[in-house]
DNA sequence: CGGGATCCACCGCGATACTG
DNA sequence: CAGTATCGCGGTGGATCCCG
């Protein structure tokens, strides 16, 4: 690991193309089915984004409701530890808007 | 884009192996020669260091300062616009102390 | 509706060697 | 010292089809 750097143990759970985009969306319209992810992130396959909350969900970040009904339907949302994702994804989400002149 | 989600400009300069890593030692130790950048993360192939610099250097995220003399020397920086990440270079660093639990 | 399976293109990234 | 050039592989991610 490299010198003194935490950094990195948070980057491995929210590297990945579209990880910290779902968690924003999902701190903003928490609990969240899959289509209804897919209409806020479009650009994100639904490949792409079965593949992502899997991972973010074995990581313990987000957490999966599933009822057992005919059509099937899931509910994404934050766990705990996936909150405290907060403070940098709201940091990212401010710092994107500041820097709306590009 | 993503239904409102400044995030992905901020992911756009900052998604990289190690981008937020060399923001975080620039930070520390600014500024920084590319000798010492290596020292500082080994793991980071002297390849990918130099891609990942000129990325930075040319979304305008650090300054590097040339010194034509023999042996060559070079120095890194932050810009302006390279410490306004701060917040987020800092919020991951602090996850990623909390989370040591993993 | 909410995925999984498969096939394939691309490119991120490492290893190594060379240069001013 | 501070890079660049070339080669090559593995993983990421898209497209498409299938399934409970």
């Amino acid at each position: 690991m490299t010198k003194d750097c935490p950094i990195e143990n948070t980057l491995k759970l929210i590297h990945g193309k579209w990880k910290s985009v779902i968690i924003y969306q999902l701190s903003q319209y928490q609990p969240c089915r899959f289509s209804e992810l897919q209409k806020l992130i479009p650009e994100c396959s639904k490949r792409m984004l079965a593949l992502q909350l899997k991972e973010l969900e074995s990581d313990g970040l987000i957490d999966k409701q599933v009822y057992a009904t005919v059509p099937p339907k899931t509910e994404y949302s934050l766990t705990a530890d996936g909150q405290t994702l907060q403070p940098i994804i709201a940091a990212m989400d401010q710092w994107g808007r500041n820097s709306k002149k590009v």
